[in-house]
DNA sequence: CGTGTAAGGAATTCTGACACG
DNA sequence: CGTGTAAGGAATTCTGACACG
């Protein structure tokens, strides 16, 4: 869903002016895994609109004094933690189901 | 709405490899009128998603023999039908409303 | 650690023109 | 009319490094 929004189609320039980030710090936090643009051919890097997102969230948590180890860390977190949920979610209608049996 | 579809981000070599048509011939139609990308300070042309949705619906009239002209001409005429269809439905509704007072 | 910057090179884009048809 | 192409130049992006802290 959402095809527009995941689209790799931007480029640093672009970025930089739409998230007010500098293109070295883009660059960074790309170094620290933060994001991942892709690549074209030539080797020019290409970036979706939720990179765009991303990277503003990513700039209030480092005003906050986060650092980059610390935001990749709680993101992986926060992925652990929504599929722990899912998995008990669906845990809990297969039981629901299995009784009306 | 859908800010993302109407933004103003992508290249021309992106735009190339989303439609397949030739820089070229992308901006030709630009010449034509037929897509109005903006511009970068430096010049670089920015096109949007709708810009690309427009340029595959330009080329399949293209194929059909459509000249450049008349898929202008083709889209005025229908911004005017939208627009005589708008006000007379909003005709009509104040009609109704006018007759229940 | 996070970011600025100068450096040199490569990829990308731009315009105006000639060509074909 | 619509599109390909070679030409020359300018804007954009890339990497690796040095600097500061």
């Amino acid at each position: 869903m959402s095809s527009y929004k995941n689209k790799k189609v931007i480029t640093i320039g672009i970025v930089s002016e739409l998230t007010g980030l500098s293109e070295r710090q883009i660059r960074y936090y790309e170094e620290r895994k933060l994001i991942f643009p892709e690549r074209s051919k030539g080797g020019t890097r290409k970036f979706s609109f939720s990179d765009v997102e991303r990277l503003v969230d990513i700039a209030n948590k480092m005003e906050d004094g986060m650092q980059t180890f610390e935001i990749r860390k709680a993101e992986q977190r926060q992925l652990r933690e929504n599929e722990l949920r899912d998995r008990m979610l669906r845990g809990q209608i297969n039981a629901a189901f299995n009784i009306r049996k």
